[in-house]
RNA sequence: GGACACUUAGUUCAGCGGGAGAACGCUUCCUUCACACGGAAGAGGUCACAGGUUCGAUCCCUGUAGUGUCCACCA
């Protein structure tokens, strides 16, 4: 017997460790259709956030009814390295615990981070276990273990043979903090308040002067021209003629160039080649050279005269101080501009020259958006976020993929101690020791790229690669679809040929019940373990997956969770309902032919439910299924037909006894499967505790939709019976009387009402009936008038009261005849709009025309 | 500058070419034998604004305003 009240953390307990213990999340059954995913590998940096529970419940859910719907379904799980955050993060503990970094060697550090990797591994390993989830832990990956290591090298050398790896100089992202290059989209920016700075560059040999703008007057000691506009008439008279820097006294010329806005500034621009990628362009063009000013760490380096060893922000004041000094400053304005700043720690980055390795982007968006094309394209769910890819594939600027780290994937390329030769190969050089290794690491994107196929034994044709590459699905958030998502297309397209999944469905992010985002600035972050331990795991799971439509953010709100929790306790206790009443030795039978109109029409909102459900469940639209199953769960099943089951079960006849029983049972079995994707905790439960059940719902199969078990016909005779139920209910409500008053009841069936429904109505409305036939405006009473029966409520209220309602409801009719006439009156809805729609509203004239015409001849009747 | 979302009940959000929905909150009544973490009944909305398409627009199109996000640029 169950408890009176669902307790979720009796419920979860011990049932994970029992499902992989059995075997159930492992995956391999060759008799079955395969289908697969590869989960988002967290990193191993901390703790798992709301926005993963989120994730990946989706992802359970997926899984979970693949599996029941009979497939061979793999859920791949994993975690990513995470290269810069992690290492800033193992070298944060270290320098706390007293380490001196500085003397550490590269395989100390490694050996540093992967005892930190192994202890976050825990940590997640937990948490996916708090959650639930059905990972097959016997494929687990790491980004950074042999396999994908081997997988990384060979994808390395196979672009770079074919060009698509290079080696350059190019301005690039440097991050001083970390002191390692960054990718594009790793630098974010934001608008920050500065001064923008104008200087005086006088010209040569004049006693005229150029004005200059600039935000970072630091960068100054890298300048090497000044450029103006050809068609500026301001600066004509200046072209071919030279001017001073005013930071170091360097001459420097004065180069006319169409790239300059005549309208943006003072209209002269200050070129520093290495410091800034719109003047490496002029740079390159004029073959100017092209100074580095900046040590690893943004202190200025010698090139900087007095200034040299100072923090690039103390260089720019100190700059200010001297060049005011020498009478060449003019002004300075503050304004908002944009500015970069690490992604993972938030520093100012330094735009700077620099030999980094590269990928060659050109042609792999271009197969990427070619792909899209065809046939075999990447399905986004919901459909427009396939711009937001298309979009950055068209735009895309080649890939810096070389990080000054240690943590990751070493660059498989070595220098030739001698002659300086790149070799660039899987293993090292026969003879290595005339070779040096590339210091540099790979962008961890790089190897996350791999992770659909890498994981899977990737290059080598694994069994498992060929049953399960491409994978079927893969849930992200929007917010990496730049970073990982469309890596993962191209490099796939270039391994494999092919895409490597055929959807992908996208979802936003947790916000906080204000609406801002989560961080840890604000303090605002929802740990779920936390959630986990107030309300359960799949009250949690519950509300995350079905309080969103795809692809919008949500927020966490708190009283939502509870409300989830509300509902399996609804379940819950609807269950207990039903296991209470089955009787010892009950058998589930395939239900009989002969069902009562009430079990018909359960049967049907059932059928209808599943119908439904599954739809949505295909499309992944977790919200709106769980929506249709959440109405039948609480209209029709608790507050409908369980509540006539009362009735049914004190029935005589044994064969309505029996029916019932096999018709609660079915409804329960099936709201128990249904709800099992999203809260596998409660559902397994309730699931051992049937009377007849397999080893675990794990092993059932979904509920499937069978059109020939809809009964036609039925719906009216029993929509009837509550409506009218639901009136006398509100009559005494409205009159207050006790809601077990007994009233004096007239009906007058207009259609025939199926045996035996006197009894439920006498339950519900606690009075007897008269059957009477059509004389029924003649008595005494109010009436009511459905479209298939008339109630009389006999009663002594005065004339003027019951005249007064029935005025109300003559006005409500009439108002309805107006509107179908009005429709119907106008000949181009007759001859445009669809037949059916035509009828269906003369048919609802019809039947308004004869309601009103009662009410007033029972109007009459009572003046 | 470009793109994409969003604007519907007090709040958070669904929805839809043909009579506006849910949850929470609110009001009234009810401890009757699944559940008071409950039940029964109810109040509450010119669906941001303006045009257009249509027999018919909250829904489709265009524009406006506001909100949010992303991308690009910024000497």
């Amino acid at each position: 017997m169950l408890d009176k009240r669902y307790d979720p953390h009796a419920v979860e307990e011990g049932k994970y460790e029992n499902w992989k213990n059995k075997g159930y999340f492992t995956a391999g059954d060759k008799s079955k259709q395969a289908f697969s995913m590869v989960i988002p590998p967290p990193n191993v940096t901390g703790k798992l956030h709301l926005g993963h529970a989120w994730d990946t419940t989706i992802q359970d859910i997926i899984i979970r009814y693949k599996k029941m719907q009979g497939f061979d379904a793999l859920w791949l799980p994993g975690m990513d390295h995470a290269g810069i955050a992690t290492q800033a993060k193992v070298m944060q503990r270290l320098v706390k615990n007293g380490v001196d970094v500085t003397k550490l060697t590269r395989e100390e550090f490694l050996d540093h981070a992967w005892s930190w990797k192994n202890e976050y591994a825990n940590n997640i390993h937990e948490q996916w276990a708090k959650m639930g989830l059905c990972l097959d832990y016997t494929r687990e990956r790491f980004t950074l273990d042999e396999g994908l290591n081997y997988a990384v090298r060979h994808v390395f050398v196979d672009l770079y043979k074919k060009g698509l790896i290079y080696q350059g100089e190019r301005i690039i992202s440097w991050d001083p903090v970390q002191q390692t290059a960054l990718s594009n989209i790793e630098v974010i920016h934001q608008d920050d308040e500065g001064y923008m700075y104008y200087f005086r560059y006088p010209i040569v040999n004049s006693e005229e002067y150029l004005i200059v703008a600039t935000t970072r007057p630091e960068t100054m000691f890298g300048d090497t021209c000044v450029c103006v506009n050809p068609k500026d008439k301001r600066y004509k008279k200046y072209h071919g003629q030279k001017v001073i820097n005013p930071a170091n006294g360097e001459i420097i010329p004065i180069i006319a160039d169409e790239y300059v806005d005549v309208e943006f500034g003072t209209g002269a621009m200050k070129c520093t080649p290495a410091h800034d990628p719109n003047d490496f362009i002029i740079g390159k063009k004029y073959g100017l050279e092209m100074p580095i000013i900046f040590n690893k760490d943004a202190t200025m380096n010698e090139k900087c005269g007095e200034f040299v060893g100072l923090d690039r922000f103390v260089c720019r004041e100190k700059l200010l101080e001297k060049i005011k000094s020498e009478g060449n400053f003019i002004k300075q304005e503050k304004i908002i501009h944009s500015v970069g700043h690490s992604e993972r720690n938030n520093c100012v980055v330094e735009p700077m020259l620099s030999k980094q390795w590269f990928v060659k982007m050109k042609p792999l968006a271009e197969a990427a958006i070619a792909n899209q094309k065809t046939e075999k394209k990447v399905n986004f769910v919901p459909a427009r976020f396939e711009n937001t890819f298309l979009q950055w594939m068209n735009n895309i600027e080649d890939w810096c993929i070389s990080r000054q780290l240690w943590w990751g994937h070493r660059i498989p390329a070595y220098y030739h101690k001698q002659t300086g030769e790149v070799v660039v190969s899987m293993d090292p050089p026969k003879d290595i020791e005339n070779y040096e290794q590339d210091r540099d690491v790979l962008d961890t994107w790089f190897s996350s790229g791999l992770w659909p196929f890498s994981t899977l034994g990737w290059p080598n044709e694994t069994a498992d690669l060929k049953r399960y590459f491409p994978t079927s699905c893969l849930v992200t958030g929007y917010d990496i679809i730049f970073f990982w998502v469309s890596r993962m297309i191209f490099q796939s397209l270039n391994a494999n040929g092919e895409a490597p999944f055929k959807d992908v469905v996208i979802h936003g992010l947790v916000r906080d019940e204000l609406g801002r985002k989560m961080s840890k600035s604000l303090g605002n972050g929802v740990d779920p373990i936390e959630v986990i331990d107030k309300y359960g795991a799949d009250a949690l799971r519950y509300f995350l997956t079905t309080n969103s439509t795809p692809g919008q953010d949500m927020r966490y709100i708190d009283d939502k969770v509870n409300a989830s929790s509300n509902y399996l306790n609804k379940i819950w206790n609807s269950a207990r309902y039903v296991l209470s009443v089955l009787p010892e030795g009950f058998k589930e039978e395939e239900l009989p032919k002969e069902l009562s109109p009430l079990d018909q029409w359960i049967i049907n909102r059932l059928e209808k439910t599943i119908k439904s459900v599954t739809t949505n469940m295909d499309k992944y639209d977790f919200n709106a299924a769980s929506g249709h199953l959440y109405n039948f769960v609480y209209d029709d099943f608790c507050s409908q037909y369980l509540e006539m089951s009362k009735v049914s079960l004190s029935s005589n006849d044994e064969l309505v006894r029996n029916n019932t029983y096999q018709v609660l049972f079915k409804c329960l079995k099936s709201i128990i499967l249904l709800i099992y994707p999203y809260t596998p905790f409660i559902a397994e439960e309730l699931y051992l505790n049937l009377p007849v059940h397999k080893e675990s719902v794990m092993l059932e199969s979904y509920p499937k939709y069978e059109a020939n078990r809809v009964h036609l016909n039925v719906d009216k005779q029993v929509e009837l019976l509550f409506d009218i139920i639901r009136d006398v209910r509100n009559y005494k409500i409205e009159n207050k009387l006790a809601p077990n008053a007994k009233l004096d009841l007239s009906i007058n069936l207009r259609i025939k009402m199926f045996e035996g429904y006197e009894a439920y109505l006498q339950r519900f409305t606690f009075s007897e009936f008269k059957v009477v036939d059509d004389s029924i405006v003649n008595m005494r009473g109010e009436l009511k008038i459905y479209d298939n029966a008339d109630l009389l409520i006999v009663n002594e209220a005065g004339q003027g009261e019951i005249i007064a309602r029935i005025d109300k409801e003559i006005a409500e009719e009439e108002n309805e005849i107006l509107r179908c006439q009005k429709m119907l009156s106008n000949p181009n809805f007759i001859s445009k709009a669809p037949k059916e729609k035509v009828a269906l509203e003369e048919e609802k004239l019809k039947q308004h025309t004869e309601n009103l015409a009662l009410l007033k001849d029972k109007r009459n009747k009572l003046l």
